[in-house]
DNA sequence: AAAGATTGACTGTTCAATCTTG
DNA sequence: CAAGATTGAACAGTCAATCTTT
């Protein structure tokens, strides 16, 4: 382990103010438009995706790259506006399981082109397909 | 302003869990470490090269995207620490300055290896030096 | 004992209101 | 009134302890 050339750094400091300004471009979009934060569309996505078997807890903890308290506070407070419903898991009597509710459904529709719009405006619009191919293709090997 | 491009949307989802991911290697590497936070090291670093002259907040503010209150509380903090000073501007009556103490340039300067031991280990050991160069030009273009 | 999940207490961040000087 | 900066209160994130079930 050796330590980081220039480049590596520069790559570093620049990754970090592009992604929090583009962060910041979303949640300020998403705001501004009434709706909630990001990291509640996360949740909301994953749980559209499976429909209503819902997931467990911790399977949107590796979904979502959040400690186990995180996401118990998270879906506390989805729940807490009407979006999201907890209910027992038949399979595991320690855990439970989560489930989006109709209100929810129709936020995440509401939420969608608000991010959409921002994601395009801090990114799509600044880079050619091609680069954005390129780029992604850089960050899969990364993580 | 049209709506991305899937290719936009995934790279924005890497993007997403590529910083947070090298960012999260970042802190546990500091904090297992014994030092402070990485925000810390950003205000050390811009203070370090100034001298003692030091900066205003407000150029704290632009240099590291942080809202004024932010600022305001991660300056309260590490002053608690020792790790620098605030003092009066004379130039404009309503502001001040601040600067590194020798005790904050001592603890910038044992910060480092373990940063940069970090930033190597989760990008630079990763990427080639050309894709490394690719990768930075690439977010030059977005920010 | 280990896994899934939650919670009290603490730390950090955000918002809006405030204070001082230009 | 604008700009620079701070602060109380509310909100979110973290740590360690806890509870239940496997």
């Amino acid at each position: 382990m050796t330590l980081p050339t220039e480049h590596t750094t520069k790559a570093w400091i620049r990754l970090f103010r592009t992604y929090n300004s583009v962060f910041a471009s979303v949640e300020t979009a998403l705001k501004d438009a009434g709706q909630p934060p990001l990291s509640w569309y996360d949740v909301m996505l994953e749980l559209e995706r499976v429909g209503d078997k819902g997931l467990r807890p911790f399977e949107l903890q590796d979904k979502l790259l959040l400690p186990q308290y995180g996401v118990s506070r998270l879906l506390e407070r989805i729940e807490k506006a009407g979006y999201l419903e907890r209910f027992d898991c038949e399979d595991d009597g320690r855990g439970l399981s989560v489930k989006l509710t109709d209100s929810g459904k129709e936020k995440r529709k509401q939420m969608w082109p608000v991010y959409a719009k921002a994601i395009e405006a801090s990114i799509g619009s600044k880079l050619s397909l091609e680069e954005v191919k390129q780029f992604s293709k850089l960050l899969e090997k990364i993580v």
